[in-house]
RNA sequence: GGCGCGAUAGCUCAGCCGGUUAGAGCGUAUGAUUCAUAAUCAUAAGGUCGGGAGUUCAAGUCUCCCUCGCGCUACCA
């Protein structure tokens, strides 16, 4: 067992609020994990912030007509308020805007700079002339290859999903200005990756670096490992660490070259962990570096499954380039959680917010948090719905847990006025944990011990899942103490033995307001209010317990006076659950309709002359023949006959046509157009498809019959 | 296209290095019970472990091929 633990949860990025899968996916992971740490008395510093810089948030800026400063204040108010709501119990969420985050960044740039850690390298880059910058690949839009999408990203076709360099886009043009962007040579420092692929590989795979073993490969996610070792044996290449930007962490003004540069996002934004430990160091009057730099501390990141790479490669080789720092021991991964059978998009709409769900069920944080335990994306992609969010509810935590305290307080406030009863230990009774088996009450005690700690040991391999189900094993175990004794009938033949299930039944639940807490911390609290016991502190609240458990010594002494009863949990009716599903139906048909009626509408491009159209050479033509481009997923080869002379033609419409539907058919062709070569073969021309609301695509064509080789005008 | 991860009862998922009749929770059925938010407890039914082939005395568990889902990545391994 490591002596400190420093556990961080993936920084969301500050353009948008939270949705259910950031929760499930990343922050309630690590809180439960930290939580759980706390009440075993381990020494743990738990971080978080915001991640403020990026083209997308400049971005997010100009379309909103505001400043990036104002668009990341106003999601890190809110994500942070989120956060709270929630019960995720950061001891610090900073941001990567402040002083000290660009100071420790810059710091770390120098480090690897002096270390020779970088390779500068020039590349042409697009520049707008017009503004005076270079591009980011979020700056730049044109035609997409792969679909024709006139509206791709330089980093992303959103329509189709290709992943794109702005080198791919045919017909670039500026966000900024509209003008067309020009190449200009730019410098940028590239870490040295490849340096680093041994001993990545050594250390991922046998958890040892330079002989010494600093993890368990074992005790790793299968998926983590697979996806780091694909990396791996791709050969892993030197990467661009900073970039042409005006929103950011400026490259160290000393170093040469270094204006109008800032640090790569994914260079910053790890290293904002390190600078939250420092802040919240100084807030506490302690000292960061042991968090980081000491070997007996375990680092362990909790992420989502997209950020695999980043912590488990990059990053790791960063701090290691770096010097003196420590490698996580852990990065327990989460897959995704879909919504509804669909997956989650901030874009449309189609997800539940954290914040509406605090505003709209308040007093029930506790049963979103059950609910995305439950449905946890540990190994594997799961799935939420309302439905199910209402099942749980009902039955799991309101008729199991919450009615299990409710009959234990009820019963007791009537046979002994909320007295815990003094009992004779040595009566025996009937056990909770196995019909017909007789029960003895410090004997019982152990077996909630023995429980509680296997809960404790799924909680520390990062099966949060098994882990709940295990505490909740308790709430049955003592549904059925209850039931089998049968106090209400023997309570007045039997007197004596009913003291003792009573009291035992009270030692139940005082058990589950400390095991729940990691998991419902609301709920715990007031438990602990209902049973007029010490608020918890979590500073080894649980392995004090599990002290006195293990000797058979009771949690609630003796003459103990309890608080009144009150409902844990309440039932969820059907209305409100419509009243969620109708919600999120409603978003996606406005989604929807908003697109048929509006955004569709692309603004007609600038005004050209009759000069600039004359240029263009538009012919019509047929499909001779189609086959499948082999290695690609959205291209088609088609020969196409012009009537003096036959094209070949690469046209991104694999998804959309089979190679069998397409022949034959007439179409009309861009016949001018430069020819380009993708997939290893070279494409003489475009063929000119429509494209609906949905993204459909349809053939524009000459009416039937229509002789191949004439011009269109 | 390549690589990775996944596909197990109606639903959500466990099943480590291959080994007796494949497990849990929810749902369903039947019974018991009434202290409790018509809650609880017990019992039972339900699976050719995505499809196919192979290795083995023995495969959900190993190998190969295929199908589907998700992710990463692409002039490419």
């Amino acid at each position: 067992m490591k002596k400190r633990y420093l556990v961080t949860a993936a920084l969301p990025y500050a353009n948008g609020p939270l949705h259910i899968g950031h929760l499930a996916g990343a922050y309630l992971p690590s809180d439960i994990y930290v939580r759980y740490l706390r009440l075993m008395g381990r020494e743990v510093v738990f971080v978080c912030g915001s991640d403020e810089h990026g083209a997308a948030i400049t971005v997010k800026a100009r379309k909103e007509g505001t400043t990036p400063r104002a668009i990341v204040d106003k999601y890190h108010e809110m994500l942070k308020d989120t956060f709270e709501k929630i019960g995720i119990s950061f001891d610090i969420y900073h941001r990567t805007s402040a002083l000290i985050h660009h100071q420790t960044s810059q710091d770390f740039f120098r480090t690897l700079n002096a270390n020779g850690e970088f390779v500068e390298e020039t590349t042409e880059q697009y520049y707008d002339e017009t503004v005076g910058q270079f591009l980011a690949d979020r700056y730049i839009v044109g035609t997409c290859p792969v679909c024709a999408n006139p509206d791709a990203y330089g980093d992303q076709c959103e329509r189709c999903g290709s992943t794109l360099s702005p080198n791919d886009l045919i017909e670039p043009r500026s966000m900024l200005s509209g003008s067309a962007p020009v190449k200009r040579p730019t410098k940028h420092w590239f870490l040295r990756l490849d340096k680093h692929e041994n001993w990545l590989r050594e250390w991922i795979n046998t958890g040892k670096v330079d002989g010494k073993t600093l993890h368990d490969p074992a005790a790793w996610k299968n998926h983590v490992l697979g996806q780091c070792n694909s990396w791996l044996d791709q050969g892993l290449q030197p990467r661009a660490m900073t970039r042409d930007l005006d929103w950011g962490v400026d490259v160290p003004p000393e170093i040469p070259g270094s204006e109008g540069k800032k640090l790569y996002v994914w260079l910053d934004a790890p290293i904002g962990y390190i600078s939250a430990t420092k802040q919240w160091a100084i807030d506490h009057n302690k000292n960061w570096e042991p968090y980081w730099k000491d070997e007996d501390t375990a680092l362990i990141h909790f992420i989502g499954k997209d950020n695999i790479v980043f912590h488990c490669l990059i990053f790791p080789a960063i701090l290691k380039a770096h010097g003196g720092f420590i490698l996580p021991v852990n990065v327990p991964a989460n897959q995704f959680l879909n919504l509804e059978g669909r997956k989650l998009s901030t874009s449309k709409n189609w997800a539940v917010w954290v914040h509406e769900y605090c505003a709209e069920f308040a007093g029930q944080e506790d049963v979103l948090r059950y609910n995305m335990v439950k449905k946890m994306p540990e190994q594997a992609d799961s799935e939420f719905t309302w439905k199910g969010f209402q099942e749980t509810n009902n039955n799991e935590l309101v008729n199991n847990l919450a009615n299990f305290v409710n009959r234990v307080m009820v019963l007791t406030h009537k046979y002994y006025d909320g007295l815990v009863p003094v009992v004779d230990t040595e009566r025996a009774f009937k056990s909770g944990w196995e019909a017909d088996k007789a029960g003895q009450y410090n004997e019982e005690l152990a077996l909630l011990h023995a429980k509680l700690n296997e809960m404790g040991a799924q909680v520390e391999r990062f099966n949060f899942r098994e882990a709940l189900q295990l505490a909740m094993e308790i709430s049955g175990a003592g549904n059925a103490l209850l039931q089998f004794n049968e106090p209400w009938k023997t309570v007045k033949d039997d007197p004596e033995t009913v003291k003792v299930v009573m009291n035992l039944a009270v030692q139940y639940v005082a058990v589950l307001s400390v095991a729940l807490r990691p998991f419902l911390p609301f709920s715990a609290a007031r438990l602990r209010s209902m049973l007029n016991l010490p608020a918890l502190e979590e500073a080894g609240d649980l392995l004090d317990m599990l002290n006195e458990l293990v000797e058979g010594n009771p949690v609630v002494q003796p003459r103990h006076t309890l608080g009144a009863p009150a409902h844990l949990f309440s039932r969820i009716p059907d209305e409100v659950i419509q009243a969620q599903i109708d919600k999120l139906k409603a978003t996606e048909q406005a989604q929807a309709s908003d697109e048929g009626a509006t955004v569709n509408f692309t603004p007609v491009k600038d005004t050209i002359q009759f000069d600039d159209f004359a240029k263009i050479d538009i012919r019509t033509g047929t499909i001779l023949s189609a086959e499948k481009v082999a290695k690609s997923k959205k291209l088609l080869k088609l020969s196409v006959d012009l009537g003096f002379e036959t094209r070949t033609i690469l046209s991104g419409i694999a998804e959309h046509f089979s190679p069998e539907e397409v022949v034959g058919k007439e179409v009309v062709v861009l016949a001018n157009l430069a020819p380009r070569v993708m997939m290893g073969t070279e494409s003489q021309g475009m063929i000119l498809l429509a494209e609906d609301a949905e993204g459909k695509l349809g053939f524009v064509s000459p009416e039937s019959g229509w002789q191949a080789g004439m011009s269109v005008g």
